[in-house]
Formats: C-alpha cells, structure tokens, sequence
DNA sequence: ATAATTTTGCGATTCATTATCATAATCGAT
DNA sequence: ATCGATTATGATAATGAATCGCAAAATTAT
C-alpha cells in the first residue's frame, strides 16, 4: 500500500469515513495525473477511462485530500482551483506563463526566510503564504521574438 | 480636480467613453471608502448614502478603474475581489489575518530582489506577482493568549 | 437641438462549487 | 454472512460572484 494511500485510510479511519472503491479510485487517478489538476480534469481523465464517478464526488473526495493533508487546493487566477499532492513533497511556490499557462515550482529559502522577518516586524503569525509570479515563460518568449 | 479624477477622465476621452454622473459618483465613494474594498461593500456604502447605482454598474466600473490604471483587483481567497487604488501608490504586497481579516500592507525590496533573480534563473520574465501571507495579527493573538 | 454613441438598471445568465436527497455501499457487532 | 447504523454516492437543484443582453436614458460632437 501506497504511504499516500495509508495516510488517506488512517484519516478516514480516525475520523469514522469510509473507505469506498470511489475514493480509491480518485485517489489512484489523482496520483497518477498531472500536478496542479483541476476537478474537471481530473473528471474527465476520469471519464475517458471508463470511470462513472460523479463530479461532485471528485469535489468531495479532492476536498478529503486537503482535510487529510495529502494535497493541496491552489488558486491561480483561472477562476478554477487546482489541486496538488503536497504530502511528502518540499514547500514551493510557483511562476505561471499567462501565454501557454505552464506551471514552474520553484523554492527559495532566502525568500521564505525574509517572509518570517516581515510578518515578525509586524507581530504577525504566518500559517500559510502565497507567492506566484506571473510572466511568460522562456519557450514562449522565445516563440514571440521570432514571429 | 484631484488626479484620480484627471486620470480617469483621461483614459475615458483616450478610449471613447463618457463621463457619467454615476462615473463620478462611484469613484468618489471608491477614494472615500477603505483599502480592499468589496464590489458589493462599496454599492452597500453608496446605497446606505441614498445612491441608486445598480451594483452592475459598480462592477463594470470598477473594471473601468482598473483598466484605466487608477486601482488593482486583488483576490485574498474570500472568493470575491477586492479593489485598491493603485494610482500614485507604491507596490505593496500584503499580510492577512485569518482571525479579524485586517489586511496589513508591506514592502520589501529584498523579496523583490529575489523574485526577480529566481525569474531569471528560470528565464521567466515576470509581468506581475501575488505575495500574500496569512496568519493571525498581533492583536488577535493577544486576544487568543488572553482567553 | 439633433443624431450617433455609450451607459444604465434590471433581470437573466454563466460558471465553479456546494447542498439536497433518495438510494446504495460500508463496516462493526452479532 | 446478516443486520443495522452510519456514511457515501449520483443526479439534480441551488448558490453566489460576476457578467451579459436589452430597452430606455444619458452624453457628446455637430
Ligand atoms: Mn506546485
Ligand atoms: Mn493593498
Ligand atoms: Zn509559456
Ligand atoms: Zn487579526
């Protein structure tokens, strides 16, 4: 059994869930899928495969990954949340290309170490952030200075 | 005529529009009302002060401000927009708390610096980034230490 | 003032996500 | 394995923020 497959069970298990071939399913789905995949994607790859799982039960069931702490929801300014596996994966933050809409993950502690510098000359507590840098990413200048 | 005012008007004769009393109207309660204002807070504001500008009207102008380089649109994950002006102010990016939802506005040089080296490192060039850190301000956690 | 153009308010519409609810599946205890 | 209590599911309706369409009103150049 999958460690992300244990984490789930163990989450459902202290919180009196069920284990469901649905949410196996999804889980197994969402593993294997691109990072930072949408419900409606993910539906879709879904679908495609031969799956008749409802897309509400993918909203539920990619919600219950977050409640477990197996990924994470993003927001990227598409008007549709994405989700990624965050469990046993580094902290990042990421560039997005608003031409092709590619996705870099990047980490920079230098970064990470000044936010907690900011938040501490403010008195504030950080429990999460948000940093995404918007922009065009090489292939897709490199695309525009030719044409 | 304040320069907010002389740059809207500017974009508006530039691109063909017209100054409407309701134009008027809206960005005097725009530069009147807080930071980070909600589309819907603002058209409450303007109600409770005996407007009859329907909130349509609030939305497509505040775009118009936005288009026009007078505000910003920011998304803290609340799920609507908010809205600042932009104009003649420095960039900022911000800190939110979770606990009482005051928006705390910072700047730091150094984190620019850095976006821009791990841009280049990654031949991304950036048009636009979103920093955002969530957490609890100083004053909610006295409140939470206190009780 | 006229006429062309833009804007407005209202209500309808969109889109992502969540809620409802009847039926089905799970699971611990027997 | 069966039962019973509980939770999950799929289909569909509902929600909420934001936008659209349209007829009527307002603006602006002539
Ligand atoms: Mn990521
Ligand atoms: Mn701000
Ligand atoms: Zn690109
Ligand atoms: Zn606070």
């Amino acid at each position: 059994m999958k460690k992300e497959e244990a984490l789930l069970k163990d989450h459902i298990s202290k919180h009196n869930l069920k284990v469901t071939k649905e949410r196996s399913a999804i889980l197994r789905a969402f593993l294997d899928s691109e990072r930072h995949i949408t419900a409606e994607e993910l539906y879709r790859n879904m679908r495609e495969d031969g799956s008749s799982i409802g897309l509400a039960t993918i909203y539920r069931t990619l919600n219950l990954f977050c409640e477990s702490g197996l990924a994470e929801q993003r927001q990227f300014g598409d008007g549709q949340a994405r989700y990624e596996l965050t469990y046993n994966v580094k902290h990042h933050d990421h560039l997005i290309c608003e031409e092709c809409h590619r996705i870099i993950e990047f980490e920079n502690q230098e970064i990470e170490a000044l936010q907690e510098k900011v938040a501490q000359k403010n008195g504030f507590k950080i429990f999460s952030h948000k940093l995404e840098l918007y922009g065009i990413c090489a292939s897709c200048s490199a695309k525009k200075t030719a044409s």
